[in-house]
DNA sequence: ACGGAAACGTCAATGATGCTGACCCATACA
DNA sequence: TGTATGGGTCAGCATCATTGACGTTTCCGT
């Protein structure tokens, strides 16, 4: 049941149009952003939500899972930044995960007082879990968005980002690592 | 710095592309939307917990102003539907909200056992104002990334969720309020 | 008219996530 | 040698959400 392509709907009880470059800023559409938001995200993750429940985790859990599988070799300084929590924060959630073998920590090459996170086997395991379970709820959203959507919610979504978590979006992206070979 | 149109520059690290329909779903892309959903909210919600958190208040005041909002006259069992919380965690946030003169509470016409609620002037009033707050975040974004991404941006969201959620949307942006004149 | 069920409220306990403040250790570097 | 940095940890606190168990008022069907 893809939605007609076009018309949004999201107009809904609207004076006649007045501009239509205009028209789209207008209250109504500002509150529906806030409710699409808003169920959109927590549907998103809620699927993984009930996997970590059963593992006693939560979702700080699986975003720690989720960057330092993007970024194995990761400092905890790094991850701090990409997180935006404290340092007592994460290590309430990182210590376990590092206790329990989802992830190591190595000294860092060049600068040993780094600890350098990456993911064991059964930490990517676990993530890939996630992952797919995310996987499907996303790829049924962009299916049924269609490609040109897709793009215009990556351009939204960065636009709500402020200039720190464009910068570390980017950092994701790009370079997959900063050399230190093992 | 409008992000340049055309061209996702998601789409990085790739194989030779093999259809553009299908390479769209691939792997990285899909991280990536992580990614921008846990930034893109996160961000989204900074400017507006700024604010609560001066009043002693969290997201879960915000969400039952902004909803109580949206629909004056709601009862608390279509507000627990459409929270998805339980009815003793709205209760901490509602009760508060009740005795500070935010929410009030009159007892339904035709059923008398239900809560209807709505906003006071007051409660009116930081609602407005943290709309405001939020507002300035949603035009940014939209406004850099035109009309086209943001019907996009509203199909995927919509996509994103579930069929309740779909549901309770629907039911905000339609009938203003079921009958019950005061 | 009676009894079950619905709508709402509330008490108690628990857990996950975050915070601040205060320390500590090991390492880097001037 | 002395200070700064990267990281870890302890204690205490707040918010948000949970489950389970009751209690009250009101509705409605038999």
């Amino acid at each position: 049941m893809p939605a007609p392509p076009g018309e949004p709907d999201a107009t809904r009880g609207a004076q006649p149009p007045a501009g239509r470059n205009l028209l789209f800023l207008r209250e109504e559409e500002l509150r529906l952003a806030q409710d699409l938001l808003f169920f959109g995200y927590r549907d998103f993750t809620a699927g993984a939500d009930a996997i970590l429940a059963d593992l006693n985790m939560g979702r700080a859990h699986h975003r720690v899972l989720h960057f330092v599988g993007r970024r194995p070799g990761i400092t905890v300084g790094e991850l701090l930044g990409i997180l935006g929590i404290t340092k007592q924060s994460l290590g309430r959630v990182l210590t376990p995960l590092v206790e329990d073998g989802y992830v190591v920590q190595r000294p860092g090459r060049a600068d040993r007082r780094q600890r350098l996170l990456q993911l064991t086997e059964k930490g990517a395991a676990l993530e890939r879990r996630l992952f797919d379970r995310q996987r499907e709820t996303v790829m049924r959203a962009y299916r049924e968005a269609g490609p040109q959507a897709v793009e215009g919610f990556r351009r939204v979504m960065r636009g709500l980002m402020g200039e720190e978590a464009r910068a570390a979006l980017d950092s994701l992206g790009g370079p997959p690592a900063p050399a230190e070979p093992r």
